[in-house]
DNA sequence: CTGAAAGCGCTAACAA
DNA sequence: TTGTTAGCGCTTTCAG
């Protein structure tokens, strides 16, 4: 592998010359540019990006934490980060955060601490906020997206949840619904807690009666969601709606339920939260709490952008509006649809 | 950020003891060792990996290219990748390729030759084998997946897409069918070259005429295939059956078919490619061909691990076999189920 | 077992 | 406009 050295040597000028034409930072002589990126092309040259990083330390890499790619709302969040990416000068990496033991933990914060990266956006709901916090505190840019930053310094993005669970809770007991089982995510993922109350919260609002016998803990993952809806299933008084705390689960659910060879919505009613690109797939047609996810991925790259260029500013919390989404899973209780 | 310097002051030991602990190579006496990690921990101090990279020109990492994060299959063998990584003591971070002009071309080049990771998978059938090629010639370490590598000295780790798509074709025409509607993938991915070539040779075998008109491009995306099968479903001697060169494309097509009120696998056949999870579902229960997604992850990985250790080896090709997995979207021809 | 010193490849003053 | 120089934070001989 070349160096600015190597080139500079073939170019018959100095190193510096060469980082300047590289960087097309100070005024270089049209003819000397000329000359070095000649070489630079014959010689294959590459920047070595560590070397530049390690004294500007700035990598122009930001680093983006999911925890389960096999759940859509990630991919699709990734796709919105990355087409905002483009009008800062940054490009992106992620990382799989992965059901981790302690150990791997450690090593997990060390790699993202390694100043590898500017700044990270943490979209993964599962890791605890551990991470987060320590990250935080050394004032390393991070910004959280669609979970808590729990009192923080750090920026962050969520949807409404507790509104657009409320939703949810209001849309099923208008329907006439009243024993509603609920598949809930992580236990301590915030989105997961958040909507819980948020549901809770809209029942009580409707005068229905949360059964606690009803609520099962997932981990946001389409298969264990399919597991504890066959359980809700074999209860002793099943419930007649089922509402699942991500659309992935929601998925999981109406599998579970076509296995059991009943029909959604006529057997019983469905409806998760995301409104993931596949929620409106015909096979899914899923009633489901719509999260702007575009706009937040977006707002995560400005915020952590403008953290990064200014550190000391003081944390954002955005939050944006959720909105329920009747399709086709959900139906009057004992109606005829 | 403290240094290392900072936390040889603080325990009263050099800079290079410092090190040594934190690599643990060398023997250092277990007092001082135990100084220096209370003074690591009290302080903080993560080791910047930039300048550790630089000095070994090794960082630890390797990079995964992906394409389309909505296509299930790339999860499912990123996640793959993950799991093997561990026995290495390799960290992965991935890219987005995404669909890009030119000039994001050689940014990408750039970023990936920047000597950030030590080697590179590429699962992105997408682009074109021009940045590999470059890699490839300039010694840096890659493996390609699930892809060709046209004569490159690089390893690669593909499915036998040939045999896997004519068994599809043989499938289809036992069936009866003589009608096949095919979605293709990219005209450039070698996978959709393959799958269609060996989709003709299967018809050829079974005696049934292939029907150019019958033959669509796709780009592997579900919402793509949709608009292609609806155009299919419209044409004049509407297909019978429809190979989808890929599960994600499957699922668009079935999608298609659904909003227009037909029945699969009544009044048509449907297959896909892959074998991603969802295939298994009961919504889809998609014929399809399955591939040893994980093993080929891991083959992937040990290629790329043996490549770095040494560079000049021979690049191994491994072929992994395919089968066709009959489920519930296919079905005889004018058949009673 | 530990310290001193020489870089890794690059950027950024500072001179010339 | 260009070259010289001093590091960025770390690993790694080489002495001691």
């Amino acid at each position: 592998m070349s160096t600015s050295s190597d080139v500079a040597k073939a170019a018959g000028v100095s190193q510096s010359t060469v980082s300047r034409v590289i960087n097309s930072a100070a005024e270089v002589a049209p003819a000397t540019r000329l000359r070095v990126l000649r070489v630079i092309e014959d010689m294959g040259y590459t920047p070595n990006a560590l070397a530049s990083a390690l004294v500007t330390s700035r990598t122009g890499l930001i680093g983006v934490v999911v925890s389960d790619l096999t759940n859509p709302f990630y991919p699709e969040f990734v796709e919105a980060v990355t087409a905002h990416l483009a009008k800062f000068d940054l490009k992106m990496v992620f990382f799989n955060a992965g059901v981790t033991t302690d150990r791997e933990d450690d090593d997990f914060i060390r790699m993202l601490l390694g100043q590898r990266v500017d700044g990270i956006i943490f979209a993964s709901a599962v890791r605890d906020s551990n991470l987060v916090k320590q990250m935080a505190e050394r004032g390393f840019p991070i910004v959280v997206a669609n979970r808590y930053a729990d009192g923080l310094k750090c920026d962050s993005a969520v949807g409404e949840n507790r509104a657009g669970a409320a939703a949810v809770a209001k849309h099923l007991a208008k329907l006439g619904h009243v024993n509603i089982g609920v598949v809930c995510g992580y236990a301590s993922a915030s989105t997961s807690r958040d909507r819980l109350e948020g549901f809770c919260d809209g029942m009580r609002a409707s005068g229905v009666e949360v059964h606690d016998r009803l609520i099962r803990v997932g981990n946001f993952d389409a298969d264990v969601a399919a597991t504890e809806t066959t359980f809700l299933l074999d209860s002793d008084v099943p419930p007649t709606a089922i509402f699942c705390l991500n659309d992935a689960m929601a998925f999981g659910a109406l599998n579970a339920i076509r296995a059991r060879g009943m029909s959604v919505p006529r057997d019983i009613s469905v409806v998760g939260f995301d409104d993931v690109r596949m929620a409106s797939w015909d096979v899914f047609n899923l009633t489901t709490v719509h999260q702007p996810l575009a706009e937040m991925a977006r707002a995560s790259v400005d915020l952590l952008a403008r953290r990064i260029a200014n550190p000391s500013r003081d944390p954002q919390h955005l939050v944006f509006p959720t909105t329920l989404v009747e399709r086709g899973t959900t139906a009057q209780l004992g109606g005829l649809d």
